[in-house]
DNA sequence: TGGCTCATGTAATCTGTTACATGATTCT
DNA sequence: AGAATCATGTAACAGATTACATGAGCCA
């Protein structure tokens, strides 16, 4: 495996916070966690099952106006399994960009087919950050009530920056990319 | 799989700059690609394999000083396929930060816990920027020889903005997280 | 009535890592 | 002589996705 998506910390840490369903920790990692972490039903529902099984969380089925729903909550043991990985030190951050990679390769596709990949990235990324700057205002008004907003507000404040980088380097790499051409034609009259 | 690491089009890829042997192609993946893609043996092999059954690739051994080595060289067909990957739009970009996770679940562990997260992270990317500038300062030089450098040039550049956006960060947040701390002890006598 | 969201679950499959095995050459 | 690097390879294993299946309630 690449990098694990070590699902059962990532479940519990949510847990920590509230309990939630299946259904609903997926909600969380499409919205809350989507800008570093993602999984599927297909992982996050054993994994809620194992976690059961060694009673790091327990199981209540509920009804919720008619509608069955089964809601997770820590336990101590979940609890203290999640600190000890709390308190490792990572080593295991990595990035992956397919993007970037394709730039790598560029001289095999040239100048123009490059341009489009940075400007489809550029537009993905300008289309997100109205999003994280969305969120770091609601987190920065809500940090005084729980102490977890300010924490939350951290990693948006962290994607606000590696966005704004990537904005950056776009531009540049651009700027960069077309005076070369000129340079080129220039050379080539 | 959470995201393909593509072994088949970056070895491609790479042969297409250059034929190159498996233990090579490997030393790539620790050094120049090492920011962005990295790869085991027990994938590189393998691949390698695949791609010389399905005549994208061709094996030579060589034997350089007595020392025995297969050397592969891309074939028409392998570029073709490379090409179409390359023209593709990617939407495949993923950061993972196990970091980032475990700030996110920061209030579990507080402040103190916090902080020596970031200042892992922070030493980390110190360490490594100066790498990163040095290969910007050699691509600079060497972009003129050969256009796959302006391309390895991008990347690294890329590497740097984003590093520096890292940095920033830190600091920043560490700044916040001891305003806090600040203010917390005034209200608490 | 049909489509959407809520809600849970599993089997097949894919992909890549880890760990091991093997052996030659070069450096100290 | 022994360690490190060069060099290739594979089997066991793990971890997660995809695709599918199922069913209930809500809205138009």
């Amino acid at each position: 495996m690449a990098i694990e998506k070590r699902m059962d910390v990532v479940i519990l840490g949510l847990l920590a916070h509230e309990s939630l369903s299946g259904y609903e920790i997926k909600k969380r990692m499409d919205t809350t966690l989507q800008l570093f972490w993602r999984a599927s039903f297909g992982s996050i529902y054993p994994t809620l099952k194992k976690l059961s099984v060694e009673d790091m969380v327990t199981k209540l089925e509920t009804k919720e106006n008619g509608r069955k729903k089964d809601i997770y909550t820590i336990t101590i043991k979940g609890q203290e399994h999640l600190k000890r990985w709390l308190e490792e030190e990572s080593n295991k951050d990595e990035i992956r960009y397919e993007t970037l990679l394709k730039l790598f390769f560029g001289s095999e596709i040239g100048e123009q087919g490059t341009l489009k990949h940075i400007n489809q990235f550029e537009d993905k990324i300008k289309k997100e950050l109205p999003f994280i700057k969305q969120s770091i205002s609601i987190l920065s008004n809500l940090k005084k009530d729980e102490d977890a907003h300010k924490y939350y507000l951290l990693t948006a404040m962290f994607g606000k920056k590696v966005y704004e980088a990537y904005l950056d380097w776009c531009k540049e790499t651009k700027r960069l990319l077309m005076e070369d051409n000129h340079t080129n034609k220039k050379e080539n009259r």
